[in-house]
DNA sequence: ATGGTTTTTACTGCGTC
DNA sequence: GACGCGGTAAAAACCAT
């Protein structure tokens, strides 16, 4: 929109990934880089994120987020503890505000007598509705709703729910959802935030959980980028090997082999203009030629979308490029 | 709207079980 | 004969301009 927003383009994604997670990049990270092996395991009394395959590293002097107290039984543990569920962008009053619980109960647990059930119920039905002061509130909240329940069917995690979140909070910040439908501005965060975390899902995907129309959803994305001037990574081939791996069921070995393929012809000219998931597909099946795995080309057909020919190609292509 | 590139579709034959 | 695979041409989809 104006001449600063494009100025911040760069700071913008790290922002978002940051207050996403809140945490050292390394935590996030999934996979080990020297091995690829998942088995990464948190020592917490080193303070150190060590693979548990081949004994990297990943990062020590890691921050300690358990409590500062000790605790001997639960009932020590209960009664020290003061804290509640992390502050979230996933709730319209970041889960701040006071929730009446809906146990009829008093604070040692008895029952309470029906006169006062009854004002607790009152008080409960007005604290729900009080909770959501204004109308741009209240969409908040239908919004975050509609961007969980996306997430939930595409299986994206926690961390890129909140990275959606606070896309769509800045998309309401600047005003840019009047006029608009919520879910298609919902669904576009969804979606950029998928990818600025390396867990790109497509259109398609998104537009089978989402209750508007593809074109809706593409018109509202590229407006959010422009307006925003949001930084959002082509998707790789690398992104979306994981996600076929497991999906397909090959072993760690293939899995490997497959992301070194990628790898090594990031570079070479073929791979100019492919797309990222028929790339990944090929090298996933020129991967398992030389394994144990049995994995056809129909089955890769059938995970990714791409066509048996296409993967055909991209065979041929990792096979003359090795 | 256009034109170049990529992907899909539909068809083919070959080898293996 | 069913299946997986490799090849091809034409059509469709995609994308930058």
């Amino acid at each position: 929109m104006t001449a600063n927003q494009t100025v911040v383009k760069p700071r913008q994604q790290t922002q978002l990934a940051d207050e996403a997670s809140s945490t050292n990049d390394s935590r996030t990270v999934t996979t080990c880089p020297e091995c690829d092996s998942s088995a990464l395991v948190t020592d917490e009394t080193h303070a150190e994120r060590v693979c548990n395959d081949c004994g990297l590293v990943l990062n020590s002097d890691q921050i300690d987020h358990g409590p500062e107290w000790r605790a001997a039984g639960s009932e020590e543990f209960d009664q020290k503890s003061r804290v509640g569920t992390p502050v979230t962008n996933l709730m319209h009053d970041k889960g701040l505000s006071t929730n009446i619980g809906w146990k009829n109960q008093d604070a040692n647990g008895n029952p309470i007598s029906k006169k006062r059930r009854a004002q607790v119920e009152r008080m409960r039905m007005w604290n729900e509705r009080c909770r959501a002061k204004t109308t741009a509130e209240r969409n908040l909240m239908n919004a975050l709703g509609e961007i969980n329940r996306m997430a939930s069917a595409l299986g994206i995690p926690n961390q890129a729910r909140e990275t959606a979140a606070i896309i769509y909070r800045r998309a309401v910040e600047e005003n840019m959802i009047i006029g608009r439908a919520i879910e298609s501005m919902a669904t576009a965060a969804v979606y950029a935030a998928a990818r600025q975390c390396n867990i790109p899902r497509s259109f398609d995907e998104l537009e089978q959980v989402s209750q508007m129309e593809r074109l809706d959803i593409e018109r509202a994305y590229t407006y959010m980028v422009r307006e925003l001037g949001l930084d959002v990574p082509l998707a790789t081939a690398e992104d979306y090997l994981p996600r076929i791996c497991s999906n397909v069921g090959v072993s760690d070995e293939t899995r490997r082999e497959a992301r070194q393929l990628i790898e090594e012809t990031t570079q070479v000219n073929w791979r100019i203009g492919k797309n990222p998931i028929g790339v990944a597909a090929g090298a996933v099946y020129t991967a398992v030629q030389s394994s144990s795995d049995h994995i056809t080309q129909e089955q890769l057909h059938q995970e990714t979308g791409m066509s048996c020919v296409t993967i055909r190609k991209r065979y041929q292509q990792f096979s003359e490029s090795v």
